[in-house]
RNA sequence: GGGUCGGUACCCAAGCGGCCAAAGGGAGCAGACUGUAAAUCUGCCGGCUCAGCCUUCGAAGGUUCGAAUCCUUCUCGGCCCA
């Protein structure tokens, strides 16, 4: 199965230029492409993981990826699937989340030397230098308002009441641009992205086919949504990161563990790097007994290791056997510092935990006394696999190894507390 | 600048002088059933020293025994006109 195909059937493609040419063009041997990612935030999220691997496979296959921080695109704005203008983000702050972002771009690749070694860039780099009246000459001319306008990301902006400033609208001049450069100095040919970016990836490809008469090619993902419709990456507490001061290795496997069936299937697909026979095999395990998580348990073991490495993964696994593995009295000592290291913790003397209600706020598993009243009434708290009730006392309750108490909201909702 | 309609809890949205901490829906939380899934059912969903009290309906004043509801000013947003 060659890697187009391989692609094809993850239901990975959603577009591409003319495919037969870009069939060719592969089978004749090592490209170069690039993805880019804007710093919108300090940090990449799971959804930006579609497009790193992206860049994955094609390495894996013998080509060379360019992975692009957007430092200079991420200074306008891209207007794609926005029904409002973007909030312009000081200088300092993207900066920084440039930094933070390059480092995520650098995980996932390999860029050790090679003939497909790959290749961190940055577009604030050919950008900034170039003066207005040479951008409006190089790049403006070979661009016409009309297609521009056709755009969907532009008319459905037209359309609204919000407007669209001239510097978003500009935004696809840029990502044009940044796709000519990258295929005149670096012989990038193929450019890589979700689906919204479609407009912006063939406004270079048209670029670079007028001022460079070349020809180049495009491809686009589907973008990821989740069972019922709704954005994909988002958890009760906003996104899932994939840095681990912003989402803990251990909840961003436990993301994945908790993946609905419905959609397993399809995001092993999408995020695997095992080949569709393995997962194949796996969603066969899955069905034969669907209780047991087999799929959700690679899904979440690869993308954690991919992500956070080996270490971090063994010991979120590690944690969330003992919180969900039934009776957390039989934990290891090690196990339990395990625990506490991925799991929100804390140290209290033993005699503030007479007070029930303000301990279960103070570790954040209430939000005020009424609402841990409530859960308490509902029977939604344990204390070491003990239900608790409104008269429960925490001193009563023996601490696992002489010193810990496992506080467990409703299923998923965990904190430690080391009694000193 | 003129006119007009509107700003209600996390979101959408009823309410238009007392029975309003405020209908309904969504989201969220807990329980039952389960498989760290989905669906379903039940309860909760401003705060507190919780059969009561306190603070809320853009902001500030006012009318009234009593205001989310009426009046004034301000403020923000939509639409129309200039």
């Amino acid at each position: 199965m060659d890697l187009l195909d391989d692609l094809a059937a993850r239901g990975l493609i959603h577009d591409t230029t003319d495919r037969t040419a870009l069939a060719a063009r592969l089978a004749q041997g090592p490209m170069s492409l690039y993805v880019g990612f804007d710093p919108t935030a300090d940090s990449l999220h799971v959804g930006h993981l579609v497009g790193q691997l992206f860049l994955r496979r094609f390495q894996l296959a013998g080509h060379r990826p360019f992975p692009l921080a957007g430092g200079a695109t991420g200074m306008v704005g891209d207007p794609s699937g926005r029904s409002d203008e973007r909030n312009l983000l000081d200088l300092e702050t993207l900066r920084h989340n440039v930094s933070r972002i390059e480092l995520q771009l650098q995980r996932l690749l390999d860029f050790s030397p090679g003939p497909n070694q790959a290749r961190l860039v940055n577009n604030a780099d050919w950008t900034e230098p170039v003066r207005l009246l040479d951008f409006l000459r190089d790049v403006g001319k070979f661009v016409t308002v009309n297609q521009m306008l056709a755009k969907e990301s532009v008319k459905s902006r037209l359309d609204s009441d919000n407007g669209l400033s001239f510097t978003e609208f500009s935004y696809s001049l840029l990502q044009a641009n940044d796709f000519r450069h990258l295929y005149e100095h670096e012989g990038v040919e193929l450019q890589a992205g979700g689906s919204d970016q479609w407009g912006n990836i063939v406004a270079g490809v048209d670029l670079i086919r007028r001022g460079l008469s070349k020809s180049a090619h495009a491809m686009t993902h589907p973008l990821v949504t989740k069972a019922d419709g709704s954005k994909f990456g988002k958890s009760v507490d906003g996104a899932v990161w994939l840095d681990p001061d912003k989402t803990s290795p251990y909840q961003f496997r436990q993301f994945w563990v908790q993946v609905d069936d419905s959609m397993v299937g399809r995001y092993l697909q999408m995020f695997s790097l095992a080949s569709m026979e393995e997962i194949g095999a796996v969603l066969a395990d899955h069905e034969a007994a669907p209780e047991r998580r087999v799929a959700q348990r690679a899904l979440a073991s690869e993308l954690t290791r991919l992500v956070h490495g080996d270490d971090a993964e063994s010991a979120a696994a590690q944690a969330a056997t003992v919180l969900f593995g039934g009776d957390p009295t039989m934990a290891s000592a090690d196990a339990l510092a395990a625990v506490a290291r991925e799991v929100p913790s804390s140290e209290r003397p033993a005699a503030s935990l007479d007070d029930l209600l303000t301990t279960l706020v103070d570790i954040g598993l209430a939000t005020s006394n009424g609402d841990a009243r409530r859960t308490l009434q509902q029977r939604g708290y344990r204390a070491n696999g003990v239900q608790l009730d409104e008269n429960a006392q925490l001193s009563a309750i023996a601490p696992l190894h002489n010193q810990y108490l496992l506080l467990r909201k409703g299923k998923a909702n965990h904190h430690l507390i080391k009694i000193s």
